[in-house]
DNA sequence: CATGAATGAGCATTCATTCAT
DNA sequence: TATGAATGAATGCTCATTCAT
């Protein structure tokens, strides 16, 4: 029993330090850097052994995105905090979100900007991290609907409208950060932001 | 002196045949499609050819976001148009961009969601295509401010703001229309369009 | 435990054949036909397998020398012998590189006749079996040195200097053998061995 | 008939432009970069056109390399000079010889250490700007024979060794300068030449 | 559970050369 | 005489993946 115990906590360890290399390469060097190869040689275990925990490279990448969206929730929800102005909490939410992907752009970039088939069916989606990354953000809109504060009550949409709006401030800074004159990096996120949310704001 | 016309156009034509091609293959299979083997495959050429046309890899992909640019410019010029409330021809050019981005969604991945160098110093980029269709952005900005439409007046900062909100949209659809359980596309669009630009709107 | 060493085994043989084809190569054809591609062809393995043994084509061909040296080595050792004459042996050492050159010139070629970077660093080279051939040359003019008879002492340039001699004989033979009216092979052999170390006998 | 003249002339001049291109790839990054593709950019005519003046490749490398030995061979003939000790003006013949293939290591490797295959039939060899090289040497020799100062007298033969030595300090400084430990250039070059010259002399 | 060996397919690019004009 | 267009073959190398062990 207790073999067998210790050997499914070693097989997920080991699970776990694939990924987080993979993630260190993703955020080193970038998508194209990650190959079974290189993951393997950082880990030190043969290229076969990862697919011992992960069907193919697509599975791998899926989990990745998995870890990365419960780290952003996490970062929102610290964020959002749990009292005082619902409209104020909100924007600090978002403003989380953008400074998450920001500051590690790779793992924004293969989360949100990398076309992946949807997980298996759509019951799966439903239980992903990533929609349970959304449904926070959905939350703090009702919060804003319930007390009030919004002209628009169709907290779906305004989630996904709000959603759209960081997902552009952000990825568009990752992508074309050198090769464009922008403003002030800061100034532009609180500006868009500032923006989204007074649009919606009674 | 007929016949070097001739020839010059038989060769712009393969010229436009080989981006045609490109351009196709990432539509249908995506970005790593884009070998220039497989392009050469599809317009039945061999490899080198390509190579009389391109100086090389990087060459034609840049080629490539030129032509994006350039048509994306042009609709959002006719979508304008010239006279009228200028806060609604702002709106209207914005959502012909996001209109472009999602009927051409493998132009629109090349152009702005893949990382490039830029071009080639400074100088250059200022006189991209791409830059040219900013500014048109930025001109239909300067109107609403310059009639007294916009509480903020900084044309340069809220273009990129806009911008960043068109992307957004945009960008997510493109990547993401299958696999989230997204509100009926053109609500969102209107949504979000409405409340950034009623954001900024006195 | 057997079958560790077993497989152990084969590695070696398989990356022996590696290196024997790529001789042959060499041999039959010179050295712009050495391509990794050939190799492969000729063991009837795939170009990757190669990879397995040689880290790039660079250390598939140092390999190749160092055999090549070690083999030279062997020859001029034998020629050598241990007792007699001094200046005797030398000469007879010096005929074997000459001799090992013209009876294997595709090896000489690759070890003598092209440009290499230097190994990694200059511990290494001084490791290498090129130098353990030279060094062999050096101890066998040290003997004639002190025997008292070089009027020359310098055991370091005397050696280079007759190293500098059967390198040009050897590999002129090699380059221009059938384009030049050469007298007797063996004569210009000896007449040239005969002259060097003439000029440096008392 | 002037005509014809003129464009005989042109042809000529265009000849030998593609030479001088060649040469100077040679000169400055070595045997690889001399692709007919590198050459015809270079003088700024299509590839094709080299085509109209030399069969293929290696045709064209053979008439580099008369060139070189025309050009080698006037340097001799100038170190030699007329008058004077023809021992000490036979030493500074070869000094020429290893210091111009040192200074021009590439149009050296090109000519004398590139196998070719012998240009066509034995005539023509014969009336080569190599053999003319070789002869002029030769004739050196000679010299030395004739005013009793060898004790060897089979003037090729003597030559021939002669040539392997010179050959063999300039290649082996050519191809291993920066791998190998060598004692100072010029004394090693002395040492060599006085060596065999010595062991000739009576 | 983990691996070492091996592969087939693919990559961007360069080459010497040919041919119709 | 000269060229522009085109090609087939080759280059070194990396990839995701499989299979026997």
């Amino acid at each position: 029993m207790g073999v067998a115990e210790r050997k499914q906590r070693e097989k997920l360890a080991l699970r776990q330090e694939i990924l987080t290399a993979a993630r260190h390469l993703f955020a080193k060097e970038g998508y194209e850097s990650v190959s079974m190869r290189r993951i393997a040689e950082k880990i030190e275990y043969s290229p076969t052994t990862i697919y011992l925990h992960f069907k193919d490279k697509d599975d791998l990448i899926q989990q990745l995105c998995e870890e990365s969206f419960a780290l952003l929730t996490r970062r929102i929800q610290k964020a959002v905090g749990t009292g005082g102005d619902p409209v104020e909490r909100l924007k600090k939410g978002l403003r989380a979100y953008v400074e998450f992907g920001i500051q590690h752009p790779n793992h924004y970039r293969t989360t949100f900007m990398t076309p992946h088939e949807p997980p298996d069916g759509e019951k799966n989606m439903q239980e992903s991290e990533g929609m349970r990354a959304f449904q926070f953000l959905a939350q703090s809109v009702t919060e804003c609907v319930k007390a009030g504060r919004f002209r628009e009550t169709d907290v779906m949409a305004i989630s996904q409208a709000l959603w759209s709006v960081v997902h552009g401030v952000t990825s568009l800074q990752i992508t074309h950060y050198r090769c464009f004159p922008w403003v002030e990096q800061n100034r532009l996120i609180d500006l868009t932001l500032d923006a989204a949310i007074g649009g919606f704001a009674r």
